[in-house]
DNA sequence: AACTAACGCAACCGCACAACC
DNA sequence: AGGTTGTGCGGTTGCGTTAGT
């Protein structure tokens, strides 16, 4: 465990200053502080919260990790067709895009498109800010995720719906890894907007149909509010459709699914309705796979 | 069981901008 | 007007974990 020191020649306060993984006691500090009182002036917080850290780094880790509201485990799929969506409309504008996915962090969006969008980009020898892959993106991977939202809106139990998701491995983990923070707000729930989608014309005008964000007043992407600072409830809006949180009931009406290119999942087989018939959790690990495994220049 | 490669993600870095003095 | 400080953002790195051989 590499926890590094700084050592800054030209001030003693600044020497030795830690870098490297948070400790726990580190977080604790860090928590309890900001509790006590408030965000703001990070570099004066780090000093007086006794932290060896930069104000950098205790707003890093505060906003990307111990923030109470941050939501963990793995997109859902509407928050993927969400990143997809907002990204052909404002490229690598994380921060915006994380705002429209409450807690979601800029750098969780960033690393999901890297990690995930870029390797599918990769693999399919395309560059990943090029209009192919756009126009990839939305015949293929838009309305398969759709297809998914459909297939996971048959209704799950509402007793599954507990502040936990299915990591890759299957397993649960709980969404706030950090028991303090989740102590400090414990019922802290995401803010949400009212959200719908329905289809549009790409920007070409081609018969390629997609899903677009708007907000309940049927406001554009651009013109979608800030998220609001606290959350109007546990429940919200998708489509015609009301959703806990936790548990997303999608009501594929609201979509134009024939507009939508959907041969190639046509054929997608026995193994996908297999793994469709998988009662899937909040994370969609496993249809992330399915995504990846079914998507090739082939379809294309 | 041991080794290696790939992956995911937390953390860091550099830059830009705004506010303040 | 110019310098300093604080903040926010996008890009990159490094390390722990997992999967594959």
């Amino acid at each position: 465990m590499p926890n590094v020191t700084k050592k800054v020649c030209n001030s003693n306060e600044d020497a030795d200053l830690r870098r490297g993984p948070w400790t726990l006691e580190e977080d604790s500090m860090l928590i309890h502080y900001i509790a006590c009182h408030g965000e703001g002036r990070w570099n004066l917080l780090a000093k007086c919260a006794g932290l060896k850290r930069t104000g950098k780094s205790c707003r890093l880790r505060w906003l990307n990790y111990l923030k109470p509201d941050i939501k963990r485990g793995n997109l859902t799929s509407q928050e993927q067709l969400l990143i997809l969506e907002l990204h052909s409309k404002w490229g690598n504008r994380w921060s915006k895009i994380a705002q429209h996915l409450p807690g979601r962090t800029d750098n969780e969006i960033k690393n999901y498109w890297r990690t995930r969008v870029q390797k599918q980009a990769r693999q399919l020898n395309i560059e990943s800010n090029s209009r192919t892959f756009l126009e990839a993106v939305r015949c293929f991977w838009m309305p398969r995720l759709l297809q998914k939202m459909e297939q996971t809106s048959s209704p799950i139990s509402t007793s599954n719906c507990s502040l936990t998701t299915m990591n890759a491995q299957g397993s649960s983990a709980p969404l706030s890894p950090n028991p303090i923070a989740s102590s400090l707000s414990p019922s802290s729930i995401p803010p949400r907007n009212l959200l719908h989608f329905e289809s549009y014309p790409t920007e070409n005008s081609s018969s390629i149909t997609s899903p677009s964000i708007h907000s309940s007043d049927s406001l554009k992407i651009s013109e979608l509010p800030q998220v609001p600072e606290q959350p109007a409830g546990p429940f919200h809006a998708f489509g015609n459709t009301v959703y806990n949180t936790d548990c997303h009931f999608v009501d594929s009406s609201i979509y134009n699914m024939e507009a939508l290119n959907l041969d190639p999942i046509s054929a997608m087989g026995a193994y996908e309705n297999s793994l469709l018939d998988c009662h899937m959790a909040d994370g969609d690990w496993l249809s992330d796979n399915m995504a990846e495994s079914l998507w090739n220049m082939n379809e294309m």
